[in-house]
DNA sequence: TATGTCCTTATGTAGGACATATTATCCGAA
DNA sequence: TTCGGATAATATGTCCTACATAAGGACATA
């Protein structure tokens, strides 16, 4: 006798509809970050659902950090919690393999395009820090595992340069989607070929050439990776 | 009575805890979608918390698309919504400043990164596409709203020609950070000069230009947009 | 002023009840 | 036998009530 005079929310269940209103309230409001919401009694009074039906809307905006609440203060709006909403819809495990292929060529695209602001923002410190990097790269050459883990570190470094934060986070939770597959695909540094771009090479453009050229020197180096190339 | 035997779970709800040992639970047990879930009760009673806190948890794996419920057939493992869920995150209304300058520039940069792949992938059909947008510019030259129309779109048929649906799925939802700031730093294209590379300039090294050459152009085109360059 | 107690308040959790949709089952008719 | 419709079973969706819990405020006291 309470639900049976309204529309069926056609596809959608209360909680659905009631996570939309309440967004949609809030950004119709102008609220930001800090502000207070009105309390779930409320908010289900207004509504006319069960505040079952506002919690189970409220935890979803609770777990992407747009709502943060606290026993007696209520509710606060919060700043959407990105990289932690990034890593539950990003997960490996649940995506198939087209998914995966398209984050791992958006990863390339990511690091070819970052190479003008790394140009941009590197200092002579982070050159020394990169060049340390192919020193110990060149010790370990024969362990595959060890060279790995240094040319993820320098790649790593490379983000941490390009100064951006989203895209270091978004960064941070790649390695899931690289651990088995690339098993195979990564191939130590032939250090004597030159058809090759080697990360001496990359410190090179980065000292002595330009944003084009190094931005050039990125793409050669990570083009081997790029399908249909 | 009930609560009181366990820990208070450091900086948490029960939610959030159910949450994360649910899906820890079906990454363990390697399921994929489609695969059937147990029932709300069952997983209630397992862990030893009430259905409420269950379907709250439950709720937020709807949302990201990791569960989907129907009446009768219980649930079943989803395939992560993940451009439904960047759209919840990524709302130009609910960031800070920072942020939203963090994903203009993330734009940039997966634009640029994307040039390898347009050059790679695109088409003749592609070309005369890109041409005809030209055309159509230079005559609403005087217009600013349609001259920055036609450029979005030039834009978004590079998208489509990187032929990569998650950054496709990326690039539609950004449109909500460039409306309002962006119109004053958009700067309809002054065709003669040569400083500037020009959409022109761009579908030339398309048809003539190397990978390389066309990323370069891509640069020239997009680097009075970064900021400290 | 400082402090400790009590009270109020809004969220967090529990449990039960019913509604609803969908599937399975069973029975009767052609 | 087979087909089709009525019927029962089942898991989710929604509502309700009650209580626990933490946090902030008010107040009295030293």
């Amino acid at each position: 006798m309470t639900t049976t005079d309204l529309q069926p929310l056609p596809g959608g269940t209360l909680s659905d509809a009631v996570e939309h209103r309440i967004v949609d309230w809030l950004r119709q409001q102008g609220l930001k970050p800090g502000d207070p919401l009105p309390g779930e009694l409320e908010l289900a009074q207004t509504l006319q659902v069960s505040r079952n039906v506002v919690r189970e809307a409220l935890s979803r905006l609770r777990m992407i950090g747009l709502v943060r609440s606290r026993k007696r203060a209520g509710m606060h709006l919060g700043e959407p919690d990105i990289p932690g909403t990034l890593a539950r819809v990003l997960d490996a495990a649940f995506l198939d393999q087209a998914r995966i292929a398209q984050l791992r060529e958006l990863r390339l695209v990511i690091e070819i395009g970052l190479a003008p602001l790394v140009f941009t923002r590197h200092s002579a410190a982070d050159r020394a820090e990169l060049t340390e990097l192919v020193t110990q790269e060149r010790a370990v050459a024969d362990d595959c595992d060890a060279s790995r883990a240094i040319d993820a570190h320098f790649h790593a470094v490379l983000y941490r340069i390009g100064d951006n934060p989203m895209i270091t986070e978004f960064q941070a939770l790649l390695p899931s989607f690289f651990a088995t597959a690339d098993r195979a695909a990564f191939r130590p540094t032939r250090f004597n070929d030159p058809a090759i771009v080697s990360h001496a090479d990359l410190i090179h453009e980065l000292e002595h050439g330009t944003a084009v050229s190094f931005a050039a020197a990125m793409q050669g180096h990570l083009t081997p990776h790029l399908a249909g190339c």
